[in-house]
DNA sequence: ATTATTTTTGACCATTTGGTCAACACGATT
DNA sequence: AATCGTGTTGACCAAATGGTCAAAAATAAT
């Protein structure tokens, strides 16, 4: 019987496993997001986890799992603002709210953002299928949601599908194009200013 | 003295090497947006292009030539529809254009996008120069043109920069993140939804 | 202390990949 | 037809890279 310790672990994970697989994906969300699949490199992920190559190997089966791995967990996080908002709240407080904390996390999880930018530029070669299983029924159903508030006229006629792809684009685009935005507001806090246009614009995009 | 049939072309580039240089091209094109620098190999680009590697090498001193190659003649047509924003036009009008304009590039042009994408995710090591003295001086010019607006009254108070950061946004997305769209609007030109649905917002967005 | 188990690594390997080069083919000019 | 500059390529190369493995350290269990 083979040690598989890997994706559906045995039994219980030992301390040291955990830490040291902990780095390892610590390590890899700073490579991947840098640099993409193909130009991250193992030895990369090793130096910058304190670790030697075969020793990540140990942990990991291979440079495509230490993806995937970062991906599945990467998708809990990333619907979780979707998840959060209610259909039972206040419409237009609601969407405002589910833009500021996807304005939060492109903030606070860049990393996390361009992983995720790179994987679907590349076709999401890795992704689709938690795309499929996931990402497409929440959507739907929250579409579905956000149609019945315009229904109700509580915000303004509005696509709920396009709706939400500007909300991902515009805060996303904050962490995505970083390098950009840094060349054109020099030396300055691009999220305060991103939040207070968010707010504006999208209150204005949607009042009744 | 050597060729130097690269950057600085001695004289007159032959007809054979005009039609095999714009294969190269539109062949990396393919391979750079689908997969990114380091993802992309000179044997694909090659066999895209019809020709044998040595060849490739032949017409361009390197792979990374070929690729700020790619950048450089894409920045102009990046930046034009900018560019065509007048001062002297009706400001929501300009502005709307800027953004059917932008619609249309991401449409027409999506592995222009996903190539700028890719560029600026990696954090732009090869056209961070290119953004310094091209966008940032263009960007500063209409930003201030818009802020005139803003001040006569002609369009709502708001943030030029982040107008801006805005509508590149969100019509940069639908080619940036087509792999994810497809996933949510399947067998739908998406186009079509999101060219509506963004002369509404941004009409609501800047009505005075 | 001794055995058993889990971690760690130096030394290797096979493949991929960007790039070189000498030789060869082609096409225009004489 | 011989010549000369332009194009083209098969054969190679060195470095990078994902991955393997047997042996050595640590660590835990007895």
């Amino acid at each position: 019987m083979k040690a598989e310790r890997t994706t559906t672990a045995g039994k219980k994970p030992s301390r040291i496993q955990q830490r040291n697989r902990s780095r390892i994906l610590d390590a890899a969300l700073d490579v991947f997001s840098a640099h993409g699949y193909r130009g991250a490199t193992l030895d990369q992920i090793a130096m910058a986890a304190g670790l030697s190559k075969p020793n990540i190997l140990y942990y990991f089966n291979g440079k495509e799992e230490i993806h995937v791995t970062l991906l599945s967990q990467l998708m809990e996080t990333w619907l979780d603002p979707l998840v959060e908002m209610d259909a039972e709240g206040e419409p237009l407080e609601e969407i405002l709210n589910y833009v500021r904390r996807k304005l939060d996390m492109a903030k606070d999880l860049p990393r996390e953002s361009r992983l995720f930018a790179n994987e679907i530029l590349q076709g999401a070669p890795r992704m689709r299928p938690h795309l499929q299983a996931d990402l497409k029924p929440l959507f739907d159903q929250k579409c579905a949601v956000i149609q019945t508030w315009v229904d109700q006229r509580k915000i303004a006629s509005i696509d709920p599908r396009h709706l939400i792809f500007s909300i991902w684009a515009t805060t996303q685009h904050y962490a995505d194009f970083d390098a950009q935005i840094a060349v054109l507001i020099p030396s300055d806090d691009a999220f305060a200013g991103a939040r207070q246009h968010l707010e504006e614009t999208f209150r204005k995009m949607l009042a009744p």
